[in-house]
DNA sequence: CTGAAAGCGCTAACAG
DNA sequence: CTGTTAGCGCTTTCAG
């Protein structure tokens, strides 16, 4: 910079200015011949320096847990991460992936890292009852939670109607003639699971169909316990009469398909089966999956603008915006099989 | 940093030696108490601060083309992603994504975002015959290019035998007794569709079956191209009797799927199809795709891994690293129906 | 072993 | 309208 200042013949701060267009005017025939110097030097303001000024950096950071193996090779994730690119991408915005960090570690972690480089975050999915900063880092840079809840509503938080949404898939299973319906969890330290379950009882009872502890399986979100839940599913199936399942998540769905098809139990005839998502990928099972769908790209575009927002003017009020979710009738549910 | 300093009673240099553990040593006692007040007043060193000093800022930046609408959730490229990841947390890099941007965009824009905020960057397929700078910003960072080649190896590339795969797809189809075999081309202006097209030609030539220009459709990524491509695909099957056809890669195999459903072609009994890739979704298609597989994570790996290797030492020797493709052979693939 | 001070590249007063 | 200059938070000489 002061390179290209000596160069045009003028001062650092009348580059600076030209660069940023404003805060002061310069005069448009200096102006031209410092932008044509820059152009001929190749010249980039640094942008740690600009951020060292407490300059916006135009950068979110964006929190990925570290569940299983592959966030972000997962669709859930991608997808929000889809929302939250295209909002970052049409603001010109950039952003920095944070994973491989186990939640306590992001806690302490993230700071350090990002400190100075980002002006906001985007939480991921983070547990149940993580006592999340409402700002992060020594400038107090603004956050996001999605798909979760924050009791207090201290911080804006973006997620669906998970309690509705269960309720749904319950309904719609019900209304097939299924009486005797199982759960699967996804991972209990979640909030959605939880609610989604909560759901599940509800309109169970508000069917007044028995609930039943024993139909309730944990499931989680890391292959191995998807497998034996599903293994655990199927033995119910066998043993209980059970005829319908709503899982947490389309994943742990996929895993029932494949416990059944080893045993042997067709799905829809023996047993129906429900997702939560509205995963990509659960259009093209065999049979599609009936699911509960959620926007998810429109929840991480939102996310994103809010965050926008915060950075803008940090004293906007904490909100909680909750998406509809509607349930997408397929191919993996259908009345249950004619008792015997 | 100063408070520390003050509240320890120390200069902000010994301060810096404790943070940094070196270059020089400090008294164990002091070192102590210093930790303990960083600890108290909840500090954390300004990442923005240190790589103006021009210290490394532990940060990749990954450049991701904006080639249809959803570069985060496509297969592809969220498996390299998941590859540079892996290796990114594993040794606590953080990794900054740019999208939303032409390639011509990036170039002018990358440095902008990122000059001094990351140590070196990964290009996922950036068109051929792009003169990417070998470097990049002000700094020079190095830069690693995955998914295409680079005339000269002036410039570290990682990718996989194109050529190879496209023959072995074609050797298979041969093998199952197939004669008329069409070609759908992916995005023409990267290299490995150029590079699969040449090994599809080979794999003819070699089995001294008739080459035919019209057999040849153009394809492209987006989803309209694609879908004129497997229209005039299955147009051609009906009037020209092509039996089979090779995709340059598997999203284009999917489009022709649902085309073959739609005119009621029955794959593979009416027609075989290959893909290329061997993304995740492909087991999952009804018939399975057979598809030429390359280790897309490895790769990814592999990228970031050569990626810090330069960070860390900027002359070593720019290569080109090629990875072994191997075709796996799924349902999609028969003999061809018995002529008429 | 430690402190003082210069300076990384930029912005924003403060002076003209 | 423009130049001078004091920092932003850190690292690293240069002197103790």
């Amino acid at each position: 910079m002061k390179d290209i200042a000596k160069a045009s013949g003028v001062s650092t701060a009348t580059v600076s200015y030209v660069v940023n267009n404003g805060p002061r005017s310069v005069l448009p025939e200096t102006r031209d011949r410092i932008l044509t110097v820059m152009n001929q030097l190749g010249y980039h303001p640094n942008a740690a320096a600009r951020s060292l000024m407490g300059k916006r950096t135009q950068t979110f950071g964006i929190v990925l847990p570290h569940v299983g193996i592959e966030p972000v090779n997962n669709q859930y994730f991608s997808t929000v991460l889809s929302g939250i690119i295209d909002v970052a991408s049409e603001r010109k915005q950039v952003t920095m992936l944070f994973t491989g960090m186990t939640w306590e570690e992001v806690v302490q972690n993230v700071p350090q890292f990002s400190d100075g480089r980002c002006d906001g975050f985007v939480f991921l999915a983070p547990p149940a009852g993580s006592r999340f900063p409402v700002e992060l880092g020594h400038r107090k840079k603004p956050v996001v939670l999605v798909g979760t809840r924050a009791e207090g509503l201290l911080v804006n938080t973006v997620d669906c109607e998970n309690v509705k949404g269960a309720r749904l898939a319950v309904r719609h299973l019900v209304e097939l003639g299924h009486q005797r319906i199982a759960f699967i969890t996804g991972d209990v330290r979640s909030t959605s699971s939880p609610e989604r379950f909560e759901g599940y009882q509800r309109e169970l009872k508000g069917a007044a169909i028995s609930f039943n502890r024993d139909w309730v399986i944990k499931g989680g979100y890391s292959a191995n316990e998807a497998t034996e839940a599903a293994k655990s599913m199927i033995a119910l199936h066998k043993d209980a009469g059970i005829t319908a399942v709503v899982c947490a998540h389309d994943s742990i769905a996929e895993v029932v398909y494949h416990a059944a098809a080893q045993a042997g139990v067709c799905i829809p005839k023996d047993l129906s089966v429900t997702g939560f998502d509205d995963l990509p990928f659960t259009a093209g099972m065999q049979p599609s999956l009936t699911t509960v769908h959620q926007p998810l790209r429109q929840i991480g575009a939102t996310a994103a603008r809010t965050l926008l927002d915060l950075i803008d003017d940090s004293n906007v009020e904490p909100h909680e915006r909750l998406f509809d979710v509607h349930l997408v009738v397929r191919c993996s549910t259908a009345a249950p099989p004619a008792t015997n």
